[in-house]
DNA sequence: TAGATTGTTAATCGATTAACAATC
DNA sequence: TAGATTGTTAATCGATTAACAATC
């Protein structure tokens, strides 16, 4: 059945209302209306109800919002509820660095494996986990639960390692490689372009120059 | 003078465009309608019509466009026709990994200088840039014209260091530190938030699968 | 109960798609 | 000239904002 499917606008503006409403609660807030909040994060508070009736009435008239509650039914949409395990692939500088980012864990991601073809890597360990090379990698996607894959690896291989990924089982992955992937439509890819940040920043950036030049 | 001002949407694809323009190039593809590089890049003939004439026409009736030219009119929108020069806070891995990045370099945007307030560091060496501590970081900018800012450092220190950027001229931070920073309007702010990425894949994993139990 | 604030419907705004006249 | 394809206007669709009745 198709649930009525909420809108990626939506989806997008979710984490960040996590992270409000955690420094909220570290700062011991018990309540909050949509309309303070709204005031914090520079949104309308029309659009935090809306966005949050997605998901079910999580407030109260007159009351407004509870800040423990709330922060954990959003995490629970999010999928912050359970651990994730999730492998790398590609152990160069972005790869070990994602290896190395304590935060993730503590959102339940756990980094379970990292793969890698230089032979020159092999068994070095980040955080616990030996570099492995690339042929173990069927074998270890069947010994092991891993929900998500990173791809942390150049542009050229991309392509063939999604789909070795695919073909063993592989249902997500994040991939940092500046292509599009071609994967079946059961297969969910976020991709993390960074050029194509930086070219927006650049973007933006010129303009301004630009539009002040004009003046 | 306001120019009608380009939707964020339309910017957003922009460098996307720029990726599949260059690509062509490289096959050495002459000239391509609306219509193939809609079928390339599955979104509609209309929208990438739509998209370009906020720029300009650079197509032409009856022929479609010339890719070349193309490319190179995008690539200078994007302000990819002159060399950015940036620097980064924060050496830690993800500010290590970025200095190392050899791609930036090619699209124009030049690691100048690294910073650091971890004295074990200062002196180390990346791809010629040797890690400054932050005392210095004044009178660099003083002496060298840095156009962007990276911030690659813990959550923490993100707000002071950007007050300390802007104070010191700079007008465009590419910030990966996970909140949201208060800088004056002319100043651009870029954000990589990748715990907001990997969120948006937990939650469509989590949708996913719970959408097909309910089948 | 009165006041506050949600949940939700209706109105507005903006972005995408369709259609087609202009023109190479 | 005829055919192709853009540039652009009009129609549609979706997302945001406003308004307010429901209700705690």
């Amino acid at each position: 059945m198709d649930e009525k499917s909420i809108s990626k606008a939506v989806i997008r503006r979710l984490p960040r209302y996590y992270r409000y409403l955690g420094e909220l609660l570290e700062e011991g807030v018990e309540r909050i209306s949509s309309n303070e909040l709204s005031s914090k994060m520079h949104v309308t508070a029309s659009q935090i109800r809306q966005d949050l009736n997605n998901f079910g009435g999580f407030g109260q008239q007159g009351y407004g919002y509870n800040v423990p509650y709330l922060y954990a039914e959003i995490g629970k949409i999010l999928g912050l509820d359970r651990t994730h395990h999730i492998i790398i692939i590609g152990a160069g500088n972005l790869g070990q660095a994602l290896a190395n980012y304590v935060k993730f864990e503590k959102r339940g991601f756990k980094v379970v494996g990292i793969f890698d073809i230089n032979p020159v890597l092999k068994g070095i360990s980040i955080r616990g986990n030996e570099i492995r090379m690339m042929d173990e990698l069927p074998e270890f996607l069947r010994e092991n639960d891993v929900q998500i894959a990173t791809l942390t690896l150049p542009k050229a291989y991309a392509e063939e390692t999604a789909n070795l990924l695919v073909e063993n089982g592989i249902k997500a992955i994040w991939n940092f490689a500046h292509l599009d992937l071609a994967v079946p439509e059961d297969v969910i890819v976020e991709n993390v372009h960074l050029s194509e940040s930086l070219m927006r920043l650049s973007y933006n950036l010129n303009r301004y120059n630009t539009e002040h030049k004009k003046e």
